[in-house]
RNA sequence: UGGGGCGUGGUCCAAUUGGUAGGGCACCUCACUGUUAAUGAGGACGGUGUUGGUUCGAGUCCAACCGCCCCAGCCA
């Protein structure tokens, strides 16, 4: 046993207060050491598999009903919850303990599985002794019902809120979400450069940087891309992507928003736009059905509806963007050729299909400095977007860099950015320059799809917006 | 940064045309052997985001400021 338990690192003050009398029965010996043998710890995901076996749950009180000279305690261990039964007759010690325990009360329990119709979730523990590790103070209750609470309250509580079992469940399908898109990127051959979180200057001129103090009043900025530095690894190692957090420091106030999220970003040498566009759709699709195969459970506690998910398969469709302005144009919408499309044009693309949906070769105008054009069509840049249903939003975009180091220096000055900064990345351009492509996946964005959430803010453990870095 | 909305016990809300603040939950006490956000009874807890006006009297009206939410822009 190699668990909280089993390490000396807990010997907290609470634990020698509690009292002998909540130990049923008595023990010479701590009884989850003792437990090992009689009652083998067990998870309450894996609960079922246990029925009619004596074991150990290890975690906290989430709730407790009573009902005369009974107990209905719900524990919760990280896993999931499971509901207690105890009666006074039965095991008069344990009732005394946990009677009247304050909801979050840390506890060790000891019962046997059993499978009970009228409990939540099929099984019940009758429990036969139980241990208090640590009691939460009758004068400070835990602030967080079980009832309705505003966002607010939610997010100043966030610290403790991810206790719930929708916030837990959130929280493993998005480590699902890494999981299975790291594996599908290894699995194909991309290695994994990280890129810093410290750059010198902008990636794209449009989006505002946090801009921090670095050594010796030198100014640094906060990554908000690790696209030009996956470029430099794709020419040295071929196929790379980088995962990690980006800062915007836009003054966005929206569902989508988050000023610290995370990207996963492919990039490949010798690769086109159409490499990337299938790359995209392997990467999402699996990601997808990963998290219906591994995580339903979590996604039975969203509520969420696992056949819509598992729809989302290969191939996508794809409309070029001149074909979408005709879409939205049939709809009603006012948009004409050169229009960037907001929400409203997204939702109303992505609404007329099931899959995410693969918009491709917008109007160069619209597009970062580093992207290429349509060697066909001039005005175009051999970029594309992905779009998830339901109106969740773009969740990928990319496209095939720019390779010219002429052209590149000329939109670098078109967009006002400083050359000197950008002297490494022309270096790219200027000793062995080959096509290349990749693109930007918004994880949070990703996940908030995927479960089906109403904001962003959920899908990642401490969200960082504007006007809130607390907690 | 525009447009709209909202700030009332710990929390979620209510308070007629301005009349001196109330309920659910949580918390404490009691009852109840199958509860399902248990239920029933009792108890404790706030002067309404801040400042300044109008008024005999202001959560209620006015102004400014602060905070938050939603939408838009920008993006992933």
């Amino acid at each position: 046993m190699t668990g909280l338990r089993g390490s000396s690192t807990r010997s907290t003050p609470a634990r020698r207060e509690a009292p002998r009398s909540d130990l049923t029965p008595p023990r010479d010996e701590p009884m989850s050491e003792q437990a090992h043998e009689s009652a083998p710890i067990i998870t309450i995901e894996h609960a079922a598999e246990h029925v009619g076996r004596l074991v150990t749950i290890r975690g906290w009180l989430y709730n407790m009903r009573e009902s005369g000279k009974l107990l209905f305690p719900i524990f919760r261990d990280g896993t999931g919850v499971m509901q207690g039964v105890l009666s006074l007759k039965e095991q008069p010690d344990a009732f005394a303990a946990l009677k009247g325990l304050p909801q979050e009360s840390s506890v060790i329990v000891i019962g046997k599985i059993q499978a009970e119709p009228r409990a939540p979730g099929g099984c019940e523990i009758h429990i036969s002794g139980i241990e208090v590790i640590q009691r939460v103070a009758d004068s400070n209750p835990y602030p967080i019902q079980l009832k309705e609470h505003g966002v607010d309250f939610l997010l100043d509580q966030r610290h403790l809120w991810i206790r719930t079992p929708r916030q837990a469940s959130i929280l493993r399908i998005r480590a699902e979400a890494i999981r299975s898109a790291r594996n599908y990127m290894d699995d194909l051959g991309y290695t994994l450069t990280d890129a810093p979180i410290f750059t010198p200057a902008a990636c794209e001129g449009t989006t505002t940087l946090f801009e921090v103090n670095y050594i010796d009043d030198q100014k640094a900025y906060l990554t908000q891309s690790g696209q030009l530095y996956v470029e430099a690894t794709a020419a040295a190692l071929g196929k790379v992507y980088t995962f990690g957090p980006t800062f915007r420091a836009e003054k966005s106030k929206t569902r989508r928003h988050l000023t610290e999220f995370w990207m996963l970003e492919p990039e490949a040498a010798y690769a086109h736009l159409e490499d990337m566009i299938e790359l995209g759709e392997g990467l999402v699709s699996t990601v997808v059905q990963a998290v219906v195969k591994n995580r339903a459970r979590e996604l039975a506690t969203l509520g969420r509806d696992a056949a819509k998910l598992e729809k989302i398969v290969p191939p996508f469709p794809r409309i070029t963007y001149d074909d979408a302005i005709q879409v939205l144009q049939k709809a009603g919408n006012p948009a004409k050729w050169g229009d960037d499309f907001g929400g409203d044009e997204e939702t109303l693309i992505s609404k007329q299909f099931e899959k995410p949906v693969i918009i491709h070769r917008y109007p160069a105008g619209m597009k970062a400095f580093y992207m290429a054009t349509d060697p066909a069509r001039p005005e175009l840049a051999l970029s594309f977007d992905m779009i998830a249903p339901e109106g969740f939003g773009e969740i990928i975009g990319g496209g095939e860099r720019q390779s010219s180091y002429e052209t590149l220096v000329q939109r670098l000055r078109e967009h006002n950015l400083p050359e000197e900064a950008f002297e490494w990345y022309l270096d790219l351009r200027r000793y062995g320059s080959v096509p290349h492509a990749g693109f930007g996946l918004g994880l949070e964005r990703t996940v908030t799809w995927i479960c089906g959430t109403e904001h962003i803010r959920e899908v990642i453990p401490f969200p960082r917006m504007l006007y809130r870095v607390y907690p």
